[in-house]
DNA sequence: GGAAGATTGTTGTTGACGACAACAATTGCT
DNA sequence: AGCAATTGTTGTCGTCAACAACAATCTTCC
């Protein structure tokens, strides 16, 4: 029970047009995807870019894209980690960890401090304004993650979890 | 029961490495992920980024990508579409699209013939070529999805698109 | 019937992102 | 000491979403 289904919703539909010379019987949402419904990717892919959008909307006040956010908790939770570490951790290329990075020290939210065991990595750590900005994202994190809820519901989202854990 | 789980299992992991420097005690997969777990984002993005690779890989042969064998399927399904409108149903933006079509307009897919009823809009179909390679495609397409369904189980991939239905 | 507004396809730009390749500095192994 | 591997870095390439602008065309409304 309770998922809601919710019909697309894609914003802006107020109830067709008249006459249309090219669309013809075609109005959207009437249109079949044939071998499309059947597979989980393209699902996956809709799914992922509505809740992006959420996600840097929700967050857009403090201008945290998912990455991001991503980087700053790992970090957070693990003080003192390699580059390496945690590209690996989230799936992120290194030479790509270079950048997210080079922003957040910008923003004064994290320091790379050199390791004094290994002289070529960077030990990782917030500042304390990072710290208490990442509670801040954490609230609106959660935040967004009340919209998804509401859009697939309570038990879909907890069961899309569960389902997908075991790529995290 | 089913679902396998499967660890992460991430290609190369031939059993940790001694004395590492900067790692110390942090060996992979023992860095928490803190907040992230309890988000369907950072799970979703994880799935999606595994699924298309597997997409591309198991179509690598015909050269198709998730996106293009998603329009030839739409176009194929409802031949005579405008642009507007299968960019509209896909939710691809209409200038993307136009990159998309010229990619498969020189493959001899896809052909775009102008519109008697309105003459902004062009007409999608397949040609014939497009229609037996997009018979090709759906049987390289399935069997990716079977991959899906080893990776994460019959009944888990059934309630997925089950769950994401209201995103098609 | 004609002006004003909307739609369609197109071009171009921007920025995030993943994939690769190369490199210097450093470390590990033998 | 010497050679292979690792780490951070830089750079390039291609995909992709998001915008903005534009000409041609259609709709609508007066």
């Amino acid at each position: 029970m309770t998922a809601s289904v919710a019909r697309t919703d894609t914003s802006t539909s107020p109830r067709k047009r008249a006459g249309n010379g090219a669309a013809l019987r075609e109005d959207v949402d009437d249109i079949g995807l044939d071998a499309l419904v059947g597979h989980a990717g393209y699902a996956v892919r809709r799914f992922q870019l509505w809740i992006f959008q959420d996600f840097i909307k929700t967050l857009g006040d403090v201008d945290i894209r998912p990455t991001q956010y991503s980087v700053l908790t790992v970090i957070g939770a693990n003080p003192g980690l390699s580059q390496m570490a945690v590209a690996k951790r989230l799936g992120i290329e290194r030479a790509r960890l270079v950048h997210l990075l080079d922003s957040l020290e910008q923003r004064r939210l994290v320091k790379r401090i050199k390791s004094k065991t290994d002289r070529r990595s960077h030990a990782l750590h917030l500042t304390a304004q990072g710290d208490t900005a990442l509670a801040k994202f954490k609230r609106l994190a959660a935040a967004h993650e009340r919209h998804v809820e509401e859009k697939i519901g309570k038990a879909n989202r907890e069961q899309l979890l569960q389902i997908l854990a075991c790529f995290t």
